[in-house]
DNA sequence: GATGAATGAGCATTCATTCAT
DNA sequence: TATGAATGAATGCTCATTCAT
């Protein structure tokens, strides 16, 4: 409801801010009302309540990736190409927006087991992408016939989380982009006939 | 301190016990001291704090995986084997101590940044390990001399753990043990020279 | 003020119809001004706050008891039938309408020190009407000449207040009309000389 | 539970008196607590929360005049008398303690529906003594065979109700006690054969 | 060592009222 | 007159930790 209003907007992006800057246990509402310049009372006009404004959180920042990956997957470009395009596409929108680096990779996981299964569901379309890709590439002979491809999906997204997950915890010292074509190259010499 | 004493045990397996069947955030001191059979206040003989509680439950749980993992360092056999031995006790602990499982991969993620970055301390142990592997079997020849040893860690390790806590998210539903080969041979094949 | 217009009126309705669909904890000023089909801020501008609009039904409720009773006193009958009547129309009105019975009874009970105090203001004109049946009645030897007058009336509003009460409890189940004649024979005999 | 430890009457005593000098609405669990001499925390020790102090407060008070009327049952005395003792009981005990008076007059009465219930539940008990001796009255033939033992209770409790808020309403200016054989002489003339 | 009663800080949410349009 | 989006004060309850016994 009123996801146009610029106010559903301000109060997303104050959340993002305030989760990276505090941690999720210490993300108040308040202090997310008052990042966003708005009363305490606003944010209940746009949002349920507080785990509704961070499934929001997780949705509307999702929304991107997923959107992405759908113009990869319509454009005329090999499977390699379009594994290569979605690790950068995902390594991209989190080295561009550090505080949501650190709230999808670290902060949001402490959230309760509804939540959690909430941002599954988000996740869920996502990860149907890549299997649409893999899927793609075992029938066109480009990726091994014989992968299963539950599994293949499970390293090629475990892989990419747990090196942006590092990356973050070491306080994204070091250049995130500088990896993903070796990422890629790893990933997809398992998959390779 | 205090380790050695019975109490000090039976507190940390009911803390297992506790934040398995209650989740993270519904297991109070309380739960833990009564499945311990144990006074609240007993709790702070042996532990300094809550805190203190869940560390020492990672730090008590992850010595198994690797202490099984120095005995294999040690087998005189390839690095192939190595690895699927690591891969084939990680998968066989958490199977066997379903409990374990739940708390590892879903209910401890939830605890806030410094309470991960303690357990990311005892992790650090577990990884170092993997990394001996990865690097003797790069010096031996037997695995591709090009790999970014942090990056092959990273896969790894983010295959098994995306592969372990889908089957939790899954309620246990299938047979872990049976995916262990499978596994073992994406990784090899991704590694291989 | 601006106690005329058709809209003070409509407001007025909608709010006994809230307070006894919802009670009186749950009817929220927004609410009233949606039944009432106007905006919230239009409320204002008909009543000073939330507390006026329910003394002001009160006020506008009781207004018609009280104008039966006035016409009742003015009729050339004796003590005994004005007694009668002026029972039977306070249990005829909240017949009619068990909405204003659910509000009068049991909601309009719920506010506060200030609110109550105002209502019975409002109470007390109806009250020194039956004041004047009472001492009409005990100068013209009608009724007992010991009687203390606010002990009376007293026990006359206490007892038909409370048979109304335990009526509406009961979820308004038995037929209160038929009570009113018992009630008066049982008052009377307390009263007559 | 736990209703015999010191701090469970405490507690109790506390939220009469916060609840008559402050109001219904202004009693916060915190002012209760202060009065008791308790932490807030320590209230939920004894009780469920707070709509558990409140019926409470009404269920260890109220016990009081129905144990005094129970014991007026069993005295041989006439209906007359037992009539009487039942109606001075209850001035006195509301004479003596002017804050259980506003609370159970005034403020108690402010509560929502669930704990209106609840209290009408404990209500219950102490009315159907009332019964007991209007019943045994009718059949011994010191009362007039024809009441209606409903009405004839709706009667009197209406009118030692009225009264004693009456004399709350007007700040307890009067002697209460003085009226007792007054209301009881009304009340008796109605009943009597 | 062991107990468990007592402590008290901390926070999401509602809703009467305002005021720019 | 009429609107309705925005405001912001106010509070019951939980639970990790302490400490007298």
């Amino acid at each position: 409801m009123k996801r146009d209003k610029p106010k559903y907007k301000q109060i997303v992006d104050a959340a993002v801010i305030v989760i990276a800057e505090n941690g999720y246990h210490q993300a108040q509402v308040s202090k997310i009302a008052k990042e966003a310049g708005v009363a305490d009372g606003t944010i209940y006009l746009y949002f349920k309540n507080k785990e509704d404004i961070l499934i929001s959180v997780f949705r509307e920042k999702m929304a991107v990736f997923a959107e992405n990956v759908e113009v990869i997957l319509e454009k005329n470009i090999d499977t390699n190409e379009k594994l290569f395009r979605l690790i950068d596409n995902h390594f991209s929108l989190l080295h561009e927006d550090r505080h949501l680096a650190i709230v999808t990779q670290l902060e949001l996981r402490q959230s309760n087991k509804e939540l959690r299964s909430l941002i599954n569901e988000v996740l869920k379309e996502y990860l149907s992408l890549l299997d649409r890709i893999l899927k793609d590439g075992i029938k066109s002979g480009e990726l091994n016939s014989e992968l299963d491809v539950r599994l293949a999906r499970q390293m090629v997204f475990g892989t990419i989380d747990e090196t942006i997950t590092s990356w973050v915890m070491n306080d994204q010292k070091y250049d995130l982009m500088k990896l993903s074509p070796e990422v890629h190259k790893l990933i997809m010499k398992a998959l390779r006939p």
